[in-house]
RNA sequence: GUGGGUGUAGCUCAGUUGGUUAGAGCACUUGCUUGACAUGCAAGGGGUCGUUGGUUCAAGUCCAUUCAUCCACACCA
């Protein structure tokens, strides 16, 4: 043998060097082979800002785990890497860094800014894919891509173009959500609604020439100052009379309107609203059909503008409290009371938002949505579990224009340019444009473009696109499949879906496979202020990467949540120091070449056809469920097969034959272990990468990887049932005599004596005395037609008696009450089938499979039965 | 308000198109220095699958009801 492991399993001596070696061998990269079907993954690309968590790890095993199960398959496989500029949450990072130096946007301006932004990504923007690195991801660095590189800057500008020139994008003044602390608008999609106490104030509003009042109720006091209408239902009897009349604003004495206006509901509060077009959607609504004006009462940082001496300057809670006091001493405040209600808050710094009328760029959004919702309801694209296609149909189908303009300088800028000599508006991807109309030089847009907007086009711009005959795209586009979290969905699947739709003609990828929230041991979000977020990294340095990767797809059922523990990560890295010791032990007693490829198995033994036989059908469940993306019933398979059924039955078994080297049985032992073992460790090399390579290439092996190496096909030469049906009887007896040992406390040390089986025992088990001697303490086998009961201990099971002469040890009494119990659960199971299969309909609707199944059973446990009633008369 | 998820052993969770006696890990009890592994081995206890009803020959699985819990979306000033 080349090498042999390390006596202890330390996955820190192999992890890295492994990586480094499939790195540098290119089994990252796409085989390329034409005759393959192709299979291709984009990765979702972390910001430049992140640090890899859980929710990456998740993420990225799953996606490495069906690369890896692909390329072993036979795909040209593609799994693209990248990074997004995620431009809201640098450039807030980078003004907090500057703000600690003193230094502020503006005293660096925006080319300044932007180098700054720029070397950060320089710094910082590698960190997350050396630690992708970590975690074994199998992704082709060398087509790594980033948000705002030429080629995805080319995409966006072409994208944007070709929309505003179909009138997809236009720029207006609409009510958007403005992020005070960020200083940016912000997409709908980006705010997060919290429930928070607020209170209700009451005021009045005098009636002009009259000495009536209208009454109304409000959450935003200070937001009077923009109110220019109040408004009623034009059904209201009550207020029909004050229609068209004038009210006057408290406090700024301002004349305003009484409009009436359908949006009101008369039964809610006194059916009177006041109207603040400038500040409120619905508001800004009735706005624009009374033709009421705008009143911007705040500035970009939430401050009352000059237009209110009284109030300017203060931020809109001090104003508030300024107001209330001072309608309280106008006698305008009638009450307050206290109220819950939702607040819409940024999703990245929490701070309030401020709805707001501004003038800002929008992507119009019902004509491209109709083919995404068309492409999800025909099947075109399937979300993994099929729920989440309700979410998805249910955002698309209520959507709204999208923002897109963010008064940000890290991203996109908009291409966009004015003439402020003749006021015309231009569109191009030219960089320094002149004024068509005038020839003047422009002015460009300062705003740049909301970070979705790239991550949209994501699956094509990093394929060459706009370039449709560029190879990749040709070769990978549309990808295969999408991993990603629910809670991203409406941000980026969806816009994902209708761009690709929009752009190429195509859909981005046939399937969305959705994962949960990795939370912590109690059920909790990881979150930085929680402090309770496991670092993966740490993880990876205290148990290896693939411990870590196997925990994260043992139980993963899509769509669902999971929690991360301490115990759920050691029992997985007690699972590779299993396989580990499992293979030193194959090893030390392979003294000959064996292949991998093929067996020969006509001189197998019987436990050697059992074994391979629950092997085969695990390759065939195996595939089936990856095929399914079901990643956790797959994995646990694996882990049944390889503990239970090779470690703690197949290797007991075969040890005796071990022994007897040179022996036809002994080669056919190391043959059947190493072919087993070699070829199981390939079906887990999807999930388990490292030590799967490590021990394979410790193996005889025809090849350079396993990561390369074909992943295994089920062979029906490979099924014998038989065999089958023996060692599964074989196993049932010495579990049932140990059961009886450990029962009756029989020390270890003490040997039974010789074990007698009835008749039927002769053929089940000849051949099999050296098993009973190693795994059931017994001092060996023979046959009896017939057994005397006297001085026994008696076990039945479906197929034989076994007799152990033990009666030194056996209590009667306990014994009788022993056999009594099983025989009455044997009965019980009789009665059931018989029941069962006495009806009719069972017998004649059920499938004949089922039905066969029942009466193979009654016959077993007739038999039992029968057996355990001898039992019983002959203790009498 | 609308939509959705979850509820299975003490804990955390699997359970694939309805079909043997409902599984695992951890925890627990008992016994083992078994020449691969104590990060281990063997044996064991523990569940009326949230409730009630229905469909079916057959329900943890499908339908309805209800309770609990979580989430998404939308929100009336």
């Amino acid at each position: 043998m080349a090498r042999q492991l390390e006596k202890k399993y330390d996955p820190a001596d192999f992890e890295s060097r492994l990586y480094a070696e499939w790195e540098s061998k290119g089994y990252f990269k796409p085989s390329g082979n034409k005759n393959a079907p192709a299979f291709s993954i984009v990765m979702p690309p972390p910001n430049i800002t992140g640090q890899l968590h859980m929710g990456h790890a998740l993420d990225n095993t799953m996606q490495d785990i069906l690369t890896r199960y692909k390329r072993m398959c036979g795909y040209d496989t593609l799994w693209l890497p990248g990074t997004d500029h995620a431009s809201i949450a640098t450039e807030a990072k980078i003004v907090e860094a500057m703000r600690k130096e003193g230094v502020s946007k503006e005293d660096i301006g925006r080319e300044g800014f932007l180098k700054r932004a720029w070397d950060w990504n320089d710094k910082y923007g590698n960190r997350i894919c050396e630690q992708l690195r970590k975690m074994g991801s199998s992704c082709d660095w060398d087509r790594k891509r980033f948000t705002m590189d030429e080629g995805c800057s080319e995409a966006v500008k072409d994208v944007f173009v070709k929309l505003y020139e179909k009138g997809l994008i236009y720029r207006g003044t609409r009510i958007i959500n403005w992020c005070p602390h960020c200083r940016t608008s912000i997409s709908d999609a980006e705010v997060e609604y919290k429930d928070m106490d607020g209170s209700f104030w009451h005021i009045r509003y005098p009636v002009k020439d009259s000495d009536e009042w209208v009454y109304l109720a409000t959450t935003r006091p200070e937001t009077l100052l923009g109110d220019t209408a109040v408004a009623v239902h034009p059904d209201d009897e009550r207020y029909k009379h004050l229609v068209g009349k004038t009210v006057i604003l408290p406090l700024v004495g301002r004349e305003i309107p009484v409009v009436a206006d359908e949006y009101v509901e008369m039964d809610f509060g006194t059916g009177v609203v006041k109207i603040t077009p400038a500040h409120d959607p619905n508001d800004f609504e009735v706005g624009t059909r009374h033709g009421l004006p705008l009143e911007n009462m705040l500035t970009d940082d939430a401050r009352i503008t000059e237009n209110y001496p009284k109030y300017a300057g203060m931020d809109r809670y001090e104003a508030r409290k300024a107001i209330v006091k001072d309608l309280e001493e106008g006698g305008y405040l009638v009450k307050i009371e206290p109220l819950k209600h939702n607040v819409g808050t940024c999703y990245r710094c929490g701070t309030t938002i401020e709805p707001r009328a501004s003038l800002q760029w929008f992507v119009s959004m019902k004509p491209l949505a109709a083919p995404a919702i068309e492409a999800v309801k025909n099947g075109d694209v399937r979300f993994v579990p099929d729920r989440f296609s309700k979410n998805y149909l249910h955002w698309m189908e209520n959507i709204r224009d999208w923002c897109i303009s963010r008064q940000l300088w890290w991203g996109h800028r908009i291409p966009a340019f004015y003439c402020d000599d003749c006021g015309e508006l231009t569109v191009t991807k030219e960089d320094s444009a002149v004024c068509p109309k005038c020839g003047k030089p422009m002015r460009r847009d300062p705003d740049t473009l909301d970070t979705w907007f790239s991550s949209a086009l994501w699956p094509f711009s990093t394929m060459g696109w706009p370039d449709t005959d560029a190879p990749d795209f040709k070769r990978y586009y549309p990808t295969t499949t999408l991993v990603t979290g629910y809670d991203i969905i409406t941000f980026w699947v969806s816009r994902m879906i209708f761009s690709g739709l929009e752009h190429t003609g195509k859909k981005p990828f046939s399937d969305v496979l959705i994962h949960g929230l990795i939370r912590d041991s109690q059920g909790r979000k990881m979150s930085k202020s929680l402090g309770n977020g496991i670092d993966p990294l740490e993880v990876i340095s205290k148990y290896g990467a693939d411990a870590l990767r196997f925990t994260l797809a043992t139980g993963n059922s899509p769509g669902n949540d999971m929690r991360f523990s301490d115990e759920r990560i050691e029992s997985s890295r007690n699972f590779a120091n299993k396989i580990w010791n499992a293979a030193r032990f194959v090893m030390m007693n392979l003294d000959r070449e064996c292949d991998t490829d093929n067996i020969v198995t006509e001189t197998l033994a019987e436990e050697d056809k059992w074994v391979l036989s629950l092997y085969n059908k695990l390759i065939k469940e195996v595939r089936e469920n990856l095929d399914k993306y079901e990643l956790g019933i797959a994995v646990s398979k694996l882990y049944d097969f390889i503990w239970d059924v090779f470690c703690d039955w197949y290797i007991e078994l075969v040890k005796p034959r071990l022994a007897e080297k040179g022996s036809e049985t002994n080669i056919a032992a190391q043959a059947t272990l190493t072919y087993v073992l070699s070829n199981t460790l390939k079906l887990l090399h999807p999930f388990m990468p490292f030590i799967t390579e490590e021990i394979w290439l410790t193996l005889p092996h025809k090849g350079e990887s396993i990561m390369i190496s074909e992943y295994p096909r089920y062979d029906e030469k490979l099924d014998f049932p038989q065999a089958v049906a023996s060692v599964n009887a074989l196993i049932e007896s010495i579990r049932a005599i140990r059961n009886r040992r450990a029962e009756m406390n029989v020390p270890p040390s003490r040997k039974a004596h010789v074990i007698i089986v009835s008749p039927r025992g002769r053929e089940l088990f000849g051949g099999k005395e050296a098993y009973f001697v190693r795994l059931a303490s017994a001092a060996g086998v023979t046959v009896a037609d017939k057994c005397d009961p006297e001085g026994t201990v008696r076990i039945v099971t479906g197929d034989c008696e076994i007799f152990i002469p033990l009666a030194d040890m056996v209590d009667l009494e306990a014994e009788r009450a022993r056999l009594a119990k099983e025989l009455e659960a044997a009965e019980n199971e009789v009665k059931r089938a018989e029941g069962k299969l006495a009806n009719a309909e069972f017998t004649s609707k059920a499938p004949e499979k089922v039905v066969n199944n029942e009466r193979e059973k009654l016959e077993k446990y007739k038999a039992l039965a029968e057996k355990l009633r001898a039992s019983l008369l002959s203790l009498k």
